[in-house]
DNA sequence: TAGGAGAACGAAAACGTTTTCGATAAGGAG
DNA sequence: CTCCTTATCGAAAACGTTTTCGTTCTCCTA
């Protein structure tokens, strides 16, 4: 590796001038930072990244955590896309990501640590289980922290607007013409509470009474907790005429049991995703579900991060990411 | 952050006593030993990685390039999965991870340039565009690399057995009794030939002569083609009575469009995937499949890898982790 | 012409480690 | 008691940067 003293050697001038040329400092003549940045050019310079981040205290280098419970992490379509426009929106501002994970070395330590020891400049925490006194530590620190569906108190964070999207997926269902409906949400988090929070809503807006049997807990991304819980409800008359379902790919394992049970979609039962997974318009039928934009979710993500990094008086922001109605054809009318 | 400066002022040594005695070199005597890492950790001491890196020129960091052309690389269920496990055991080692790209700061070069910049020990080459000449640049350096999928010459390697994988298919569906079968497979990569070569091979195992209008072009991870291919293929009398995919997401196209023709699978055409996604297995019928390793071919590669990092005598070795074949009920018996 | 301002560059310290090598002390052998 | 080992520790250099603060030198103004 060619170093700053190399091409000062090769100059005739000292590595500070090198250095001073290279990074465009003002103090230099035009005539010799030509000379050194041809130089460097020819010679295959590269800076050295850790003398940079030792001296600068800077890595360009931004912590991403991700975990993932269940093994459906990274294998989540939904966080994987989100994680992929994180990484090219950083890797467009200069900065590398790399995931925060629990040892340094071979030793074991918390989040916050390893972040410390790898002196990365920022953190995105998404996708884990929040109430994980690890994760607080981590989000409580002074490092800039921007966190994705999930908001620490003064702190950034970038959501999609859970409340709204099931209440669009409620309202579109019953403007259909739905009035018994059932809802399988997923764990209990702050993704679920605003996802019941916004089917709840719509529900009262039309006068509709949903009674508790009605309202089940099931899983995220766990099409066999749904298949269970959907052969329940079809289980015990009367049929609600639409099933709303955590996520699009755990409604795979509800349209199994609705198939098994010799119904029809959405003749029979209408049901819903969410998410927007491109597999959900791939089923026949094309699934009803929200859509959430993970290319602006990932995006904002990183930019907000950025922003913080940079300018460090910026003010904690919670920047809501609109997602969009997907009507699909997996809901019927009933009049 | 709490240097080594810090704790040798509280224990009333010198800095390199500090550090032989963290890192547990000899020279130092039992008792100082215990009271320098009581204080380290009493005062939260964690090692700067940056200066660390500096100095050893060993950054305990893996780079890894996946470059997901079509935007399919992260979204794929299998490199994400492949990718996940290769984290997992490269954390379990104490190394991370970090993406490689094509930019240092924001100024474009190449993939090489970056990994020297960033001084990563060693990188994992997984899911790109073999033939691009940066790609081959960084194969070929003097880094220790591993390819997931493909081998460059005098290079470890790790590859998932596509030969054996689509003979063993091939051969299942002929003992079912199918002779009439058609292949679409994905754009012409060493990962397709070696699936060609085991389709032919099987083939010709059992005499069987297949026309050239039964082997067709089509995409990895692309169900729309699929989709056209497949309908392409039944409009054309005699239908052939069995399709091979390229995966079993595009296998989601080539099912639509048998069903919109009005046939059943697998009673009037038989399908198989590749690759044993969960997915695969939800959907009706359950897909016949071959079922890559995928936790193994991660952990295989950063396994390799850090061998090669850490004991650099290694001979660059090829291994091939074997897959495993998934009947599902996508393929009807013909007799 | 003297003085000051500004431009261009360099010396050196610093960032936090690791490692070599020398220094000191203790202990054992003769 | 002297000499040689061995054990334990520290001084200092080095890794490749960035940055502060001088130092020169030129040129302009009064």
């Amino acid at each position: 590796m060619v170093s700053l003293k190399d091409i000062a050697g090769h100059c005739g001038v000292s590595v500070a001038t090198v250095s001073k040329a290279l990074n465009g400092q003002s103090d230099i003549s035009a005539e010799t930072r030509e000379r050194i940045c041809a130089a460097a050019e020819e010679m295959g310079y590269m800076a050295n990244a850790a003398a940079r981040a030792l001296k600068t205290r800077r890595s360009y280098n931004i912590g991403v955590l991700f975990v993932d419970q269940r093994s459906s992490g990274l294998a989540h379509e939904y966080f994987s896309a989100v994680l992929d426009s994180l990484r090219v929106e950083a890797e467009q501002n200069g900065y590398d990501i790399t995931f925060i994970n629990r040892n340094v070395g071979k030793r074991p330590t918390s989040y916050l640590q390893h972040c410390l020891h790898r002196g990365v400049d920022g953190v995105v925490i998404a996708s884990v289980d929040f109430s994980d006194p690890m994760v607080a530590e981590l989000a409580q620190s002074n490092l800039p922290v921007v966190t994705i569906d999930h908001v620490f108190p003064g702190r950034c964070a970038v959501l999609s607007d859970n409340t709204e999207g099931m209440r669009s997926l409620v309202r579109y269902a019953l403007r259909r013409g739905h009035r018994d409906v059932a809802l399988i949400h997923g764990e209990l988090t702050s993704v679920t509470g605003k996802r019941l929070a916004g089917f709840r809503e719509a529900c009262e807006e039309a006068q509709l009474r949903i009674p508790a049997g009605r309202i089940l807990q099931g899983a995220y991304h766990d099409s066999d907790t749904c298949y269970r819980l959907t052969k329940q409800l079809l289980s015990a008359p009367p049929r609600p005429t639409c099933i709303f379902f955590p996520d699009d790919f755990s409604a795979i394992g509800g349209m199994n049991a609705i198939r098994e049970a010799g119904l029809r979609i959405p003749e029979d039962i209408s049901i819903l995703g969410y998410d927007g997974i491109r597999l959900s318009q791939m089923y026949s039928p094309k699934l009803a579900t929200w859509k959430q934009d993970t290319a602006a979710l990932g995006a904002s993500a990183a930019a907000e991060l950025i922003a913080l990094i940079e300018q460090p008086g910026t003010a904690p922001e919670i920047r809501t990411v609109p997602g969009s109605l997907i009507e699909g054809e997996s809901v019927d009318l009933r009049f």
